[in-house]
DNA sequence: GTCTATATTAAGATAGAC
DNA sequence: GTCTATCTTAATATAGAC
């Protein structure tokens, strides 16, 4: 339980979380600076104050979601009594977060996309959010016994997934998410440490 | 075996080739009139003369790879002799265009990616490649005696695809392709009417 | 149909006052 | 730390000559 008391936030953690926001729904290279600044409520020239380039706020962004995400995976490691409870929670999240996937598919996979085309440099970096989920399912099949393809399952588990978002994203389809995880969670079954 | 003659290609039809490819390789915001004028080696003043705005150009691509998708789709209805040989086809494409969906991912789910964040009015245009492959792949589904669930197994074969070259993308592995491609190939074999 | 200007707008980025 | 200019560049788009 959050018993500390909530400090206000700074300026700077407000634009990263408004860009965090605005990548995620608009795309990296279509938010200006102007976007994110009008977000904040602050002006542009403010803006340079706090960050130089475009590019140290991606950075900053993606360190936020790399921070998030970790802190999300922990908690689905105290949620689930096993791993294939907590496997569970990460197939959830396609649910839980189906009203943005629908609209913006899914923020890691659209990402590393978009950054995939421009060449950019932060690729590797945006890759890493995938490197946490990868290795966290990773760990999760081998605490169930799968020693030789913990990995391989770990990837497959992460495909699947970014293919559900950016399909149910294309045709607007709600039903083909909750029937697609439905299928994954049934494929996990056979797993099951017995 | 083609035996026609084939014409030059028209100014238009060079102009909107160059632009399918780079929508593909460096994103549709991302390509500028002058990347394209550039690629086909004509005055930016020219390009105008083809197509008043960017929206066009995005409409005529779209057309072209309607059209390319068509003939393919057709094409694997010759090759292959049986509905699951034909769907092996289309698995199949992740590895023979594996190159380039390892350097920007597929072009029809990162195209409509990147038009749902655009809030692009061209994004149902564009998703109708996928429905191309959709209806193409149920006929196949249908054929194998599958009339129920037809269309649920041609979304699920169209996610793992692209979750495939997402994923593979992001990470630059191009034996995750080769061993997903494999796995769902397996997959398949279970529906295959004996 | 194709070219060379040129207009217009918007974005990234900086300088300097408060 | 925050603001108001202002600079610079690049992109969409147009006008008019050839």
């Amino acid at each position: 339980m959050q018993t500390d008391v909530i400090p206000p936030k700074s300026t700077r953690q407000q634009i990263v979380a408004a860009a965090d926001q605005l990548f995620y729904e608009q795309g990296f290279e279509n938010t200006s600076f102007a976007d994110i600044a009008a977000a904040v409520n602050i002006s542009r020239g403010n803006f340079y104050y706090h960050f130089k380039t475009k590019d140290d706020i991606l950075d900053a962004v993606i360190e936020l979601r790399l921070a998030n995400t970790q802190a999300m995976l922990e908690q689905w490691e105290q949620q689930g009594a096993k791993p294939q409870d907590r496997i569970r929670c990460f197939i959830h999240i396609l649910i839980t977060n189906q009203a943005k996937i629908l609209l913006y598919g899914c923020p890691v996979g659209t990402l590393t996309s978009e950054l995939a085309k421009l060449n950019h440099q932060a690729l590797e970096h945006a890759s890493e959010v995938f490197t946490l989920f990868r290795v966290w399912l990773r760990n999760q099949f081998q605490a169930m016994g799968r020693k030789k393809d913990a990995d391989d399952l770990a990837m497959h588990v992460l495909a699947r997934s970014q293919g559900v978002a950016t399909l149910a994203s294309a045709f607007h389809d709600e039903k083909f998410i909750r029937q697609e995880v439905k299928q994954l969670c049934q494929w996990l079954q056979q797993y099951t440490d017995r």
